[in-house]
DNA sequence: CCATCTACTTGCAAAACACAAGTAACTTGT
DNA sequence: ACAAGTTACTTGTGTTTTGCAAGTAGATGG
């Protein structure tokens, strides 16, 4: 048995630590879904056009949770359901999600992109960020017992 | 035989099809090495903190180029070295670096952060992007002939 | 000529991944 | 009440990617 190699047992470099936790294929997706395409539930998330499997899912989904990302509930309709929702540290990924989005818009000029992203191409990023973290608050508020 | 599956070939989002190019442990990490922490050579990478694997490197490297992130040149002292450095393409990738690093950096405080970037912490990215570029252009100006 | 240095390539074991097939705990329809 | 889903997973199997060690080819240096 050895364990896995992280970049921040052996480098003081805060990228390395950032790669470390969200430097694979999909957990920027799972992120992505949570945070602009108004995906909460794991079913939902497997039908994205990227299609991920199942046993990736699940394991990144552990993942996140165990980092922080993101946090998750019973679904309120049923018990077998649950709702994933990203917390205050999963939120403060915007501003990377946002520029990966650019970067890789113009690159290769798609014929989409996440709605409430649009407005970044030609608008001011904190406007944006705003929007999209009020939007999260409303689905809190909507979903999230307020004691 | 099998093909590797790239999440553009069937998703429109573009950060899918960012992560396609530079979502790995190891790209983002080469593209720190030529924008911020001036290792142009084969060597010198190997050398940084997070110790990457001979050939992995030299596979990335390889990627890098064909995807016009990175380009060449033999080393003006020595025909068996090379000279990388990042196209403009690579170049701008700065936002996404620092962004990562920003977020890298909130989350586990390190002791490090590449020296130009420290001033992204507190003050404009535009200013700190307008040096790095500048550092670029003097290092391409003073190693890259020019016609 | 012989040692060394640089940028790789090769071989192999270990880990991660994709895909298909379960499974357990519910819920839905009758 | 009970069979037929649904949902969120887990398990199994084969393939791909990675990590590590070793080797190679083409300079270069003494």
């Amino acid at each position: 048995m050895s364990t896995k190699k992280y970049h921040q047992d052996c480098s003081p470099c805060p990228l390395a630590g950032a790669l470390d936790v969200i430097g694979d294929h999909w957990t920027l997706l799972i992120i992505r879904d949570l945070m602009l395409m108004n995906r909460h539930e794991y079913k939902d998330m497997l039908e994205a056009w990227e299609g991920i499997s199942t046993n990736i899912l699940s394991n990144r989904l552990a993942k996140l949770t165990d980092s922080n990302l993101i946090a998750s509930i019973a679904h309120p309709e049923s018990k077998r359901r649950k709702l994933y929702y990203l917390t205050e540290e999963g939120k403060s990924l915007f501003p990377v999600i946002a520029e990966m989005t650019i970067w890789g818009f113009k690159r290769k000029e798609n014929d989409f992109i996440p709605p409430h992203l649009k407005e970044l191409l030609t608008g001011s990023r904190t406007k944006v960020e705003k929007a999209i973290l009020k939007s999260l608050k409303d689905w809190e508020e909507k979903h999230l017992a307020v004691s």
